[in-house]
RNA sequence: GGUCCCGUAGCUCAACGGAUAGAGCAUCAGAUUUCUAAUCUGAGGGCUGCAGGUUCGAUUCCUGCCGGGAUCACCA
């Protein structure tokens, strides 16, 4: 519709006013409640080539569209705007074509459709997931899912921090005081586990430096020259070494790490294509390094580490090298990036779904790979979210206040069948089916309430909101898909015995509303695609939602006044049910069929 | 200090450079003999941090300031 409105304006400009007019000049958007129509087009921009007020040019079109566009059935101008309205038989006639469609909206990919990377969630192996994670993994999961609806090949990675020094801090601590513990022995998830000897390590740590000097850098400084430091520092030269007790300690510990996340993960409902481990790709890198050596790109310092010089784009110098020739972070990621272009030849694009902490560091990558002219580097992009803070502040490992991903999700879920339980909406389902209910309405809850938040914006969770279910949250949402089931469920006699087929009445204003809010999906989808943004999706959906329940307030739907009428609203119910299913899906977000 | 991000109702968040800046929560007032009230309707609540600039038009773009955060490691 866009598309043929946008080329008759273009046209009615050409022949009122002898003008070009390029189809992005042409302003168009819904129009606002308040007034009359369907599409706005915005005449100020136009005046130049009308050489004409505002007011005059926008009649001047709309008059020509009312007699040329067989779209246009009357138009309004108020000051700078020209207010259409679309013909009945257009929006009857996207019903009629839409209904039969099962995923409507969507652009299945091909083996054709460009092939995208999206890494994320990239746990360490020494603690479980908090809250930050949480963000993560919705994030990237939900990222990926709209691009595969919007018509890419998507594969999702995790990228797993399994190694280094802070893994041997636990690995080290569970050695020294562990006597023997494990998973089965302790009853406790193996992920915490392993954060529980993380602690221990920074405990024992400071027990030794006891008592602790004044300034950070001091602290610093003895933790450094501390015994149970140095023991650690021996500890990752034995596993880069190949120590098989070590190795077979690392192994075991991190097994039991991964039998954590695998639990975490599936309450998420969150799955990965490919894990790539830092043990396996850790040195990778160094070829990148000479390279860029070879190619004076970079350069060696007396001390035989090696730099990149970027203040030529704002940036500073980097290193990429120790002066020992062993790799940092950055090395790495330069390795497993080139890796993923290898692994792939196809890919397009790499997303990476990490913290804005970390924004200065793919910019440097970025810069790196742009320099050694590898035509992909435009297609590394940093999808950069903001922190996550509670509303006592930030959240600090030392200090506690973490908060923990399955404690959220096991909180989410009580909350969640208390709830269900004091609304008295368990009756007649099993306890298997009310527990599924409860943890599908607790992870809609926590799910929408993260997503639906601008990705780039820190934002503030308050546990209390969060499992708020009335207003503007993933319950009310999956509520309205429900009571949509119970609707259908009530007509289906209508919806199986229709003989006479679909005939569309005169729309009322809440249909047409509910019409037009699914008229938008798929650009609102593509919109959201080209900017990694799930929070366009949420806030879609919710006002497709809000509008139905206004709707079905104001209207009969399943007992009309006659059997064609109910049967067009069972129909049209049972698309915005499709769409708000479709919507959810893309987020990572379950629908229930009764609550 | 340099660089980057963010400042919108009491709170949490929306708003391709467009109309009188919108929702939810909270507060107050209403709606259920009728398909799920986890719902719906209404009211109050704003110098969009401040000051300039560009524009027919700025919450949006530019400059400066104020406030919050991140980052500037041979850490990851």
């Amino acid at each position: 519709m866009k598309e043929q409105l946008l080329q008759e304006i273009r046209h009615a400009v050409q022949e009122l006013f002898s003008a070009q007019v390029t189809e992005k000049d042409i302003i168009l958007q819904p129009t606002n409640k308040e007034y009359t129509g369907d599409t706005t087009l915005v005449t100020f921009s136009l005046t130049k080539l009308s050489k004409k007020k505002p007011e005059e040019t926008g009649t001047l079109i709309g008059e020509y569209l009312k007699k040329n566009s067989k779209l246009v059935s009357s138009f309004e101008v108020v000051k700078g705007f020209l207010n259409l309205t679309i013909t009945d038989s257009y929006w009857k006639n996207f019903i009629i074509e839409t209904l039969p469609k099962e995923n409507f909206g969507f652009t299945p990919p091909t083996e054709k459709s460009p092939q995208v990377m999206v890494e994320y969630s990239s746990p360490n192996t020494n603690k479980p997931l908090h809250l930050g994670h949480i963000r993560n993994n919705l994030l990237g999961y939900s990222v990926a899912e709209i691009l595969k609806a919007t018509g890419n090949r998507v594969v999702k990675v995790n990228m797993v921090n399994d190694r280094g020094i802070h893994i041997c801090k636990s690995m080290l601590a569970w050695a020294k005081w562990g006597n023997g513990e494990t998973p089965q022995s302790s009853g406790i998830k193996g992920d915490h586990l392993i954060g529980k000897y993380y602690v221990l390590f920074d405990k024992k740590l400071k027990e030794e430096i006891n008592p602790v000097p004044s300034t950070e850098e001091n602290t610093e400084e003895a933790e450094k020259n501390s015994a149970l430091m140095k023991e650690v520092q021996q500890m990752l030269r034995n596993w880069e070494a190949g120590d098989k007790e070590t190795i077979a300690l690392w192994k075991m510990m991190n097994s039991w790490a991964y039998e954590g996340f695998d639990v975490t993960y599936k309450n998420l409902g969150i799955d990965f294509d490919k894990i790539y481990y830092e043990s396996e790709t850790y040195l990778l890198g160094k070829k990148i390094v000479e390279e860029g050596l070879s190619k004076k790109i970079f350069y060696k310092k007396e001390d035989g580490s090696v730099w990149v010089n970027l203040t030529d784009v704002g940036l500073d110098e980097k290193v990429l090298l120790r002066s020992d020739g062993t790799s940092i972070y950055i090395t790495q990621d330069l390795g497993t990036a080139q890796l993923r272009f290898d692994d792939y030849r196809e890919l397009e694009q790499l997303i990476y779904v990490v913290g804005n902490e970390q924004d200065y560091h793919f910019k440097v990558l970025k810069e790196i790979f742009k320099k050694l002219e590898r035509p992909w580097a435009y297609g590394l992009f940093h999808l950069s979210y903001g922190m996550v803070d509670l509303p006592s502040g930030k959240m600090k490992s030392r200090e506690g206040t973490v908060v923990d991903a399955d404690d959220l999700i096991h909180e989410m879920n009580e909350t969640a069948k208390t709830t269900t339980e004091q609304l008295g909406k368990v009756e007649g389902l099993s306890k298997e089916e009310a527990e599924k209910l409860y943890h599908t309405l607790a992870m809609g809850a926590l799910k929408y309430f993260i997503l639906k938040v601008d990705p780039k914006k820190r934002m503030l969770f308050n546990p209390a909101d969060s499992i708020d279910f009335n207003g503007n949250t993933g319950p009310f949402i999956q509520y309205t898909h429900a009571r949509i089931y119970s609707v259908l469920e009530k007509g289906k006699k209508i919806l199986s015995e229709n003989k006479t087929g679909l005939e569309i009445p005169e729309l009322n204003a809440e249909e047409k509303e509910i019409i037009k809010i699914i008229h938008r999906f798929p650009e609102t989808l593509q919109e959201a695609g080209r900017e990694f943004s799930p929070a366009a999706i949420a806030n879609y959906v919710y006002e497709l939602a809000k509008a139905f329940n206004h709707f079905y307030h104001l209207h009969t739907i399943a007992d009309a006044e006659n059997i064609p009428l109910s049967f067009f609203r069972l129909k049209l119910s049972g698309l915005t049910a499709q769409i708000i299913r479709q919507s959810m899906a893309v987020l990572g977000i379950e629908v229930p069929v009764r609550m």
